[in-house]
DNA sequence: GAACGTATACTCGGATAATTCATGTCCGAGTTGACAGGG
DNA sequence: CCCTGTCAACTCGGACATGAATTATCCGAGTATACGTTC
């Protein structure tokens, strides 16, 4: 029961788009050095949430990526799913079924008492990440955290404004 | 995101031994044998559970293992935590504080948005699973599965009883 | 001066190694129960 | 007949291989831009 580290990384880089000029695509490298991560490893992740139809990619110079959606509309459920996959973390192999007092399967219409408990947590689990939006997240931000992130993503060579 | 098979295996085999008679231990290749498991790799998880609390294992001839306290006092949350470890799922490596536009470490008393949200997931997962003890699940066993399970504890040699 | 064609540089995407964790298996330490011998 | 000491068998516990999934990295396919050339 552990989650990849790459959930982290999706869900700082969707907020940190969310700072960017609506219309402009923002570099994998550019993302990257803002958090000094990995970007030939960070472009896994990017790659899984544009499958996932939470950013668009764009090739070609002046390329990169941009949400896909209004911030409103991309839940921290969204990201973890493009990032870990939408199968439940509970699969029941039904053992029930096997072994030397296996049930027969006739008698198997429903899940297991088991599977359901389990089922239940885990939806559960999902709406609970359902209720907060990346939108949500970016008006968190400590104070000053957005125009930073937006002065970096418009040039992330000059120096940047300090703290509040 | 996805939870070890040992969950389901101790899940089942502690359901299982609600059904033993009080006092008696129940031998590892008992509960294996049951749900055609490899007894070696049962013994992993069940070891787990003992160090958790959840069983009491007692070594020698007519020893195995036994709920260490009342049915109806361990709960879901238990048996998965013994397996799985009480660690998070998610874990915030912070990377706010790293990279080119890393924040001041005396900037951040408290855990940043993402690690909050995904918190707060994390416990609603687990209050989930702690509403749900394991005589529940006992009690909602399918009829006669209570009386076979009891049948092959005492005498994983004799005839089982037949379905309803 | 404007339009077009080409070449270039820049971007993402998929295919390819290294490492960590879960899976699966084995043998040894410890303990209980049974048995044989003695009182 | 009862008690005691020893033995033996049976149990769990930890140490040891194996496989898969995650982590990490690289190079190639595709594209929009920029430039040079032509009308």
């Amino acid at each position: 029961m552990k989650l990849s580290q790459g959930v982290e990384w999706a869900m700082h880089c969707c907020v940190l788009l969310v700072q960017a000029p609506p219309g402009t695509a923002v570099r994998r490298t550019t993302l990257a050095g803002y958090y000094g991560l990995p970007d030939a490893y960070l472009a896994k992740h990017l790659k899984s949430l544009a499958a996932a139809g939470v950013l668009l990619a764009t090739s070609g110079p002046r390329g990169g990526f941009r949400l896909a959606r209004d911030p409103k509309e991309i839940t921290v459920l969204d990201v973890v799913e493009a990032v870990e996959g939408a199968a439940p973390a509970f699969v029941c192999t039904e053992i029930r079924q096997r072994g030397a007092c296996a049930m027969p399967a006739e008698l198997c219409d429903g899940p297991c008492g088991v599977a359901r408990v389990m089922d239940d947590a885990d939806r559960a689990w999902r709406a609970s990440l359902r209720t907060v939006t990346v939108a949500d997240l970016s008006e968190r931000l400590p104070p000053g955290l957005q125009e930073r992130g937006r002065a970096w993503l418009e040039d992330p060579t000059a120096a940047l404004p300090p703290f509040a």
